[in-house]
DNA sequence: ACCTGAACACCGTTCAAGT
DNA sequence: ACCTGAACACCGTTCAAGT
């Protein structure tokens, strides 16, 4: 049977969120769409382009409608949307950060960030270095918050409520964004 | 010839720093000392193992007497070396968040950050949630950093100067402590 | 205690050849 | 255009056997 482009990161996505980042391998997801690894070849030039369309396929299905408002709010929105982006599919916040890495794909978020920045008038060094600094945030809590996700429901060993994970979130980009306020152009000083 | 422990893990930062991260296997570690890849089971129950004590090799080396101050200034000077001794091995910034996220090892700075927060009069939330978004930003940006680094060095594109790239870590770290500063315990507000 | 050598069960990638 | 099948050059890990 022949494929294009699409079904490969279809199937791939099913494979990462079945069994996970370390399962998805050129071979095995040729054996689930019933090719040889080489074909796979056809379509992408290699796994790293591969696992980029993946990241970016990730990312596209957690889009969601924006709400607007002040500029702290649509940050706030873009970052919970990343969060929730990658917290839907198993290792989704191992993929995205090591495909953004790569700097071969999952750049998105990173614009968006970027731009809301520089909407709201911050300027040269503090719009680049705010938005990196809130990927960071992002991408690391997401990360640790899904290993220990994941590690709860495989062994049955329970930590603090999702609740709380929610709120550490929160926390955490509170202090980000009330030290971008802390810097915000003269009038926009929505915190701090 | 005969090896303990530490001459594996001396060997194994030699390699990292000359090879990269991806060059450190065990077969290639065990070549390099005149072994096979096997031997090294008898020392490390694992190769996660493994990188985590050349994790904890690197970051000793790293260490700087500390010269106190307030709470701020000791944040500053625990991120500072962080970020210089993972600068100072090739993939270092690579390494020790890996193995940070295993959960094997490279914990020492997460448990100083925590402490100077603690010491602070930080309490329940903030202190966790602080330790870990200064840790991320410090990963997360040392990492951005030494890639571009190493890109330069191999391909000999030059990026901005060196004195850009640290301010610029300079600046989001500015940030997060700027945040960290609005939720200070009163009387302990030395920035904001 | 420390190590060898062989084996097991894998990888990503290339490439001539087929349809 | 899309795919097969074999090959190349690797991996981490286990384990019986040696000294």
């Amino acid at each position: 049977m022949r494929h294009h482009r699409e079904d490969i990161v279809e199937r791939a996505v099913q494979v990462l969120d079945d069994y996970g980042l370390a399962s998805l391998t050129m071979r095995r997801l040729g054996s689930e769409l019933g090719l040889q690894a080489s074909a796979i070849y056809h379509h992408f030039p290699s796994k790293q382009a591969l696992l980029a369309a993946v990241a970016d396929e990730v990312l596209a299905r957690g889009r969601r409608p924006r709400a607007g408002g002040a500029w702290d709010d649509q940050l706030v929105e873009a970052c919970y949307e990343l969060r929730d982006a990658m917290l839907a599919y198993r290792d989704g916040a191992d993929l995205v950060p090591t495909v953004y890495a790569f700097g071969l794909g999952a750049q998105a978020p990173a614009d968006e960030l970027e731009e809301i920045l520089a909407t709201a008038g911050f300027t040269d060094p503090l719009v680049g270095v705010g938005a990196r600094t809130l990927l960071h945030f992002v991408f690391g809590h997401t990360f640790e918050e899904q290993t220990a996700l994941q590690a709860e429901s495989a062994g049955a060993i329970d930590g603090p409520p999702a609740g709380d994970r929610a709120s550490d979130f929160d926390v955490g980009l509170g202090l980000v964004l009330d030290g971008l306020g802390a810097h915000a152009p003269a009038g926009r000083r929505v915190r701090g």
